[in-house]
DNA sequence: GACTACATGTAGAGGTTCTACATATCAAGT
DNA sequence: ACTTGATATGTAGAACCTCTACATGTAGTC
């Protein structure tokens, strides 16, 4: 599947993924490739800028890592973003069963 | 749920209602709403662009009913639509795979 | 006569995701 | 030393979808 695929989810996808330990934008994108099978491969023009809404939004904090090596920005899930993560499951649930209803009518 | 949750499966809802025998614009709206459980409530400056959007598309096709009563548009479903119906429900069936892959890993 | 349901549509705003580009570090091979 | 590929982050501009709010008019019912 290409990216325009998960329309209105990929919140909902990256903030699950932090729910499983704080991680960076490209460790993000490796891990949903890795997690989804290879079906998922974001482009990074699709991922940083929602990392950076999410950040402003109060979801997630990052913070860049000290010391030599790549620069690297890690991002933690922050309580707001656990609420908003319910909220993404929430709504994911509430359409598919309205997907299911409907097509399957 | 409100209508800000179909996120680009809207065509695909529009599509599979039409399949189903065709409609007019207002019909549809009903129609998802009952099929819904009442769940979808989706408004007009929604539907109608998104009836247009399809018909110039070639998915859909459109008639006014002639005579008196209501003036209606009424669509149906083209053989292009049927292709993008079925297209619609596999980009659906991957995007459960993916969020189901990713949120119960 | 007023109100509700039916019926279609436009305008403008807001938001998401895309493609393409830009930049830089590090590791491995030659 | 040089090149290549993987790692890592980010911006700019375009395209697209859905929303809210508004606008218009018909048919039936009380």
């Amino acid at each position: 599947m290409d990216a325009d695929g998960i329309h209105g989810q990929l919140d909902t996808l990256i903030l699950a993924t932090l729910n499983r330990g704080e991680a960076h934008g490209y460790a993000i994108i490796t891990a949903l490739k890795e997690l989804s099978g290879d079906r998922l491969d974001l482009p990074s023009g699709t991922v940083y800028p929602a990392l950076r809404r999410l950040e402003r939004a109060g979801s997630i904090s990052g913070t860049w890592t000290e010391g030599p090596g790549r620069r690297r920005r890690v991002y933690a899930l922050t309580g707001d973003g656990a609420k908003a993560l319910e909220k993404g499951l929430s709504d994911w649930r509430s359409l598919r069963e309205v997907m299911g209803a409907v097509l399957e009518a």
